[in-house]
DNA sequence: CGGAATGTTGATATGCCTCAACTAAAGTGG
DNA sequence: CCACTTTAGTTGAGGCATATCAACATTCCG
């Protein structure tokens, strides 16, 4: 049993104070390494009310089933999406860094087919999606650059039904932990070999369809092939050219540009 | 080996004479059941360009690297999107029925992640990529019509990850005949309790991660359970109750919107 | 310090894969 | 039209990867 199920759960919704950071910052830095954003756009972005919001590791953001008002974008940490299964389990289903948009859907579909939550602690910022809707009516390459962000979600998705389909324990969890590392390292969380990644072994049991021992063990061998090691919360790259070969990574489907001035 | 890998595959890519049919009708079908298309959205959709071409069972459409110029409405028969394994093997992510999008995601991104091929027979209208931005900007409206289509197809992979990860051998088979069916009915090919469902059995395998020989056994288990058959490309379904609770199968996560008059 | 959550290890069971042979159906060419 | 080839489907046998069960060690946290 994860927090959430044990139903242990603390809630902390504390909004934070609107100083503490400009959230329009996290979505216009991601968005502009691929759009042509001008001037105008910036201001009508900058022009969106949004609430910002703490959680706690484990708590949820919004539920299967639940219909939105508002679309949410990872500030900081990390959240995850999932589908609850009829037996109470959990299939998780991709992980979301500072810049996501972890609830797009909500802004078209009518309800929720899945829910999301927190990762560790996470900053999460909310803005309604009427004055998102118009903004993305008078500024079509807002939308646009949003709706980008969907098609990249919709990638990785794929490719999880690939990687989960056809490769064995110890390549399936290689796969995911260069996609991770990949992923925060362009979110801005990893340093040279490190990135967080805050799952339980459970939990990597629950995003790649294995058992908790499997994951276990595959994690050991990992380690002694000195590709990885994920401990307390954290993924360890010992050498990537080992992992990236164990998982047959090629991070082409990440669509990412990368921004001018990093590596 | 499949036609395409055979490389014995015959080229059809005949155009087909425009007055045939009127293929921004089977676009409108779909997207005005769940989106406000006015008068002057008809009339720009009308107005795009389009070219039809046809293709025979297994031939490619686009192909994984590719950097599509014009996107894609399936007008007849099916379509599939698929990786190319390292291996050579496949692995299959979807399936599309008329009205959908295979290719959607290359409006947005630089090269296909993916391919797409026809299953069985199969007729596809492209529209090029800069009359439709320029229509998605001018009428927001039909964009954002699109824009669901793509965020459906992110649900139904979704439901995939879910599906072929957690549920065993029988079940995930039942799962997918029953969106399937789903599918194909909503889009006007199934009769009462049959659809077309044109894969062989090494397919299947191919789009549920299992071997053909799993496949081959759970399907006759199936036969005995009188739920459903599959024979000669078409999926009967005997008993839709027994074949939904089999798969555990719960459509909400299609995010149809049934249209007036129809059931 | 005590209790809960997490990680580790061993033993056993089983679902699925692989290999291999064979049948049935469909398509091809003389 | 029939013989031939190819593709698709079926069946059996054996082995392996992963699940499951169960006990224990460790870390975390109030």
């Amino acid at each position: 049993m994860n927090q959430a199920e044990a139903g242990t759960l603390k809630q902390n919704n504390h909004r934070v104070p609107q100083e503490k950071m400009a959230p329009s910052d996290i979505l216009l830095r991601k968005i502009q390494y691929h759009s042509p954003i001008d001037g105008a756009d910036v201001a009508a972005i900058r022009r969106l009310r949004c609430e910002i919001r703490e959680f706690v590791a484990g708590e949820e953001f919004i539920r299967q089933g639940d219909k939105p008002k508002a679309a949410a974008i990872v500030v900081e940490g990390i959240m995850a999406r999932y589908h609850s299964l009829r037996s109470g389990a959990r299939q998780y289903l991709t992980l979301h860094y500072p810049g996501d948009w972890p609830d797009a859907q909500g802004l078209f579909l009518q309800h929720m087919d899945h829910s999301v939550c927190a990762m560790g602690r996470a900053l999460v910022c909310s803005i309604a999606h009427e004055p998102l809707m118009k903004t993305f009516e008078e500024r079509p390459t807002i939308g646009f650059a949003v709706w980008r962000e969907t098609l990249i979600d919709a990638a990785i998705f794929r490719e999880s039904i690939t990687n989960n389909a056809s490769r064995h324990g110890m390549a399936r969890i290689a796969h995911f932990f260069c996609e991770q590392f990949h992923r925060a390292k362009f979110a801005g969380l990893a340093d040279a070999n490190s990135c967080p990644l805050p799952l339980t072994q459970t939990q990597l049991g629950e995003m790649l369809g294995m058992s908790l021992v499997s994951i276990n063990r595959h994690l050991q061998a990992l380690r002694q092939t000195k590709a990885a090691d994920h401990r307390a919360g954290r993924l360890l790259i010992r050498s990537w050219s080992k992992l990236a070969a164990l998982g047959e990574f090629d991070p082409g489907y990440l669509h990412q540009i990368v921004p001018p001035g990093r590596s």
